[in-house]
DNA sequence: CGTCCCGGCGAACACCTGTTTACTGAATGA
DNA sequence: TCATTCAGTAAACAGGTGTTCGCCGGGACG
């Protein structure tokens, strides 16, 4: 298509991106039961079956290897977010499809959503300030993408941010919730499909009749 | 008062609770830039100054004192909510008390805040189950003060109840947002309230023409 | 008074950790 | 073809870890 610099993988860079996805993949397997500060270099290599200082020619830390971790779990998000918001339907629809999305994504990347849920507030800083930067992107895009309806006509730039942050935060605790499910805790998925929809809705509601009430 | 059965705490149980009280502190101290998974016991006892070995006649486990830590950050606050809940009032002073309240608490305890906020999701699993109970119990007295109000007539219990929880979520979520403006990172603190009481507001208003909107 | 209880101590146990070092050997590119 | 690059190795380093053991000494209590 395109004689642009695509410069043909190498296979010697191939191999390497292998192996760094193989750490990488490792971690977030042991991270379904600890927290990335209590997860151990060795760990990693040992699932891998490679040695310790191998891990050295990939990253230069654990939290180097938890950032970039955020970027594969969050990354490619951002396209479904705007697939979602971007298509004018009925509103009840679109919660709908949002929710259902939401739980679909829970069920194919459970140890993606798991991470984010547990190193959002987690102990290393480097990778809560990655997670944060993330939502905040989808914040600022959920906010343009609100700012098109016509139930949006008047209201500031700051009363679109509060919406799409509440919306944010909302859509991360009912991943979480839908991940306790999954996992036999709490409520089934039902329920808290049922249980996020009406949280939607109410806060829809309240949007429509926003500076009125 | 009452000659029931307060034993008259002997100065060796005072004593005990003293130390087991040091503990607490000590580990609360260090949960500030880390978490509990990653939390070592030595390093526990070696801030009180004591033998690693005395820290089994208090605890179990260090999840153990998690949950303990969990009672202690949680405990005292159900007064509290209570409190905020059932003076009747006009519902904007409703809640700016209420914002100000997550405000103070945060500034008051910000160590206890912290730490229920990054176990909340992380790896020890009997800190996140006790957290989410207790968690569980402050919806449920949210829901059940809530629906006193006249604008609660003809809702359903289950409707009570995810109201409750998207507030208890907004609450948590704010405390959090709150500490982070304490230490500096995003927003500052009066940003973080104003944002809070708007969303709270937004809430309320899906809440008045909920079923007629 | 004498006995028991029990919180705290110090030492030792076996094991695991992150990081550095010098090295090998296959893919690379002139 | 030949020199170079570099992902991966093995070994050693200096620490740290949780847990167990027997012991001490002072409050508790009959």
């Amino acid at each position: 298509m395109s004689h642009t610099s695509v410069p043909t993988p190498t296979p010697r860079e191939t191999q390497k991106a292998r192996t760094r996805c193989a750490l990488l993949d490792a971690g977030l397997r042991l991270l379904e039961n600890q927290s990335l500060s209590s997860l151990g270099l060795r760990e990693i290599t040992r699932v891998v079956g490679m040695a310790p200082a191998a891990f050295y020619r990939h990253f230069r830390d654990l939290s180097d290897l938890g950032v970039a971790l955020v970027e594969e779990s969050l990354g490619s998000l951002h396209a479904v977010v705007r697939e979602i918001l971007e298509v004018p339907d009925d509103e009840a629809a679109r919660i709908e499809r949002t929710v259902e999305t939401i739980a679909r994504y829970v069920r194919e990347h459970p140890t993606h959503v798991r991470f984010v849920a547990r190193e959002r507030h987690g102990g290393v800083p480097a990778v809560r300030a990655a997670i944060g930067a993330e939502l905040d992107r989808f914040a600022d895009e959920v906010a343009e993408a609100l700012a098109a309806d016509e139930v949006s006509a008047g209201w500031s730039a700051e009363d679109m941010r509060m919406l799409a942050e509440l919306y944010v935060d909302h859509v991360v605790m009912t991943a979480s919730a839908f991940l306790d499910a999954a996992l036999g805790e709490g409520p089934d998925e039902e329920s808290v499909a049922r249980t996020a929809r009406r949280q939607l809705m109410l806060i829809s509601t309240g949007r429509r009749y926003w500076r009125e009430g």
